[in-house]
DNA sequence: TTGCAAAACTAATAGCACTAGTTTATAAAC
DNA sequence: GTTTATAAACTAGTGCTATTAGTTTTGCAA
């Protein structure tokens, strides 16, 4: 037989595509390797079967969510920066709901290339804060809070939780005018008891 | 064989149990099977598949999570129903986190009972909002934003996201704060053009 | 006591992940 | 140009899963 040409990227980049079309537990071995035209065990010389490959994915798009994340953010600082980093976010989970799915997988903690990946999202909204004066602790709690909301909107918005679609929009613009007010508050305030 | 007395309550308990401890998207009908100390096929004369038990047991979580939130809100209201129900919310993912993976996915459209559980949970968050004073139009923006917030609070502490665990009731908290922040403006504040 | 319906079963099919072992193509070394 | 080593593909086979079809058994009601 000719060879196929595969890949470790390629294989991958077939299975965010099938991710987002049919659903992120729903791709198979044998899916992505028919999609590619090659039998399923010629898929373990690029991935370390299905697990291997989920991992990878995650980081394919983990990587990609930093990107899309930072090119929305710089240049921009306050709310102006929240808003463009929030929009991006919301629009990649839609746009790319399976690869988005991969994301929130955590990664294992001794998997450093995954915890990079991972790392490299956390950077771009950590830059964000600083851009509202926040540093050190409270750096760590809005974090969390930022994750939450965002995470939260993305996957139930992705699901079709929300049901009336039409007002979808203004409802995420008061979602980050609120946080936009929780953020500049959070330098005062002073640690719940 | 005497037979196992068993019926749709109970195949759905034991997935329910099986779903805290390994999660929704490993429970197979062998296992539940297996547990119950019958053969998988029996299984066909309770629940329609393993689509089927995957609905029931949605069902089930959403009312359970119904019946949780609604006693943490009886009698109070304003930020105390918000705080109390917020942390219901958290505790049941925390300590339910197969059934609480359950109760999001979204029911079929025509899928009457399916979505009468979860109007349940909605009606839930409805009340506490109008404890807020708010009605109508607001009240969609605001559902949506608490159910953001909590959902992706739950979904991502239930994955071990947030690294360091010392704080993160504190960060809990804030987050709440800020909601309650946030609802109470709700009635005041006009739409975002 | 008899008969029936529900609840369990066995058997069989098809799809999946994974492993072992084999062939083949490519590219480097001679 | 030939040889050779390596990586990439393959076939074959195992065990698990869901599902369906058809059969036996049980318990209750007539």
């Amino acid at each position: 037989m000719a060879r196929a040409g595969l890949n470790r990227g390629r294989v991958v980049a077939q299975a965010a595509v099938l991710a987002d079309d049919i659903g992120l537990e729903r791709i198979t071995l044998a899916s992505v390797a028919k999609h590619l035209g090659v039998r399923l065990p010629s898929l373990y010389n690029h991935v370390e079967g299905l697990e291997g490959l989920r991992r990878e994915l995650s980081m394919l798009a983990l990587r990609e969510l930093a990107g899309q994340l930072g090119a929305a953010a710089v240049g921009k600082a306050g709310k102006d920066a929240l808003r463009a980093t929030a929009d991006a976010y919301r629009a990649y989970a839609l746009r790319f709901p399976g690869r988005y799915a991969a994301t929130v997988t955590a990664p294992a903690p001794a998997d450093d290339d995954h915890n990079e990946a991972a790392a490299a999202v956390l950077q771009v909204v950590v830059s964000v804060l600083h851009g509202y004066g926040l540093a050190g602790d409270p750096v760590i709690h809005a974090v969390r809070e930022l994750r939450a909301s965002m995470h939260g909107w993305a996957d139930l918005e992705k699901r079709g939780a929300f049901g009336m679609p039409h007002d979808v929009d203004v409802s995420y613009q008061r979602l980050i005018d609120h946080l936009h007010v929780s953020l500049t508050q959070y330098a005062d305030e002073p640690a719940p008891q």
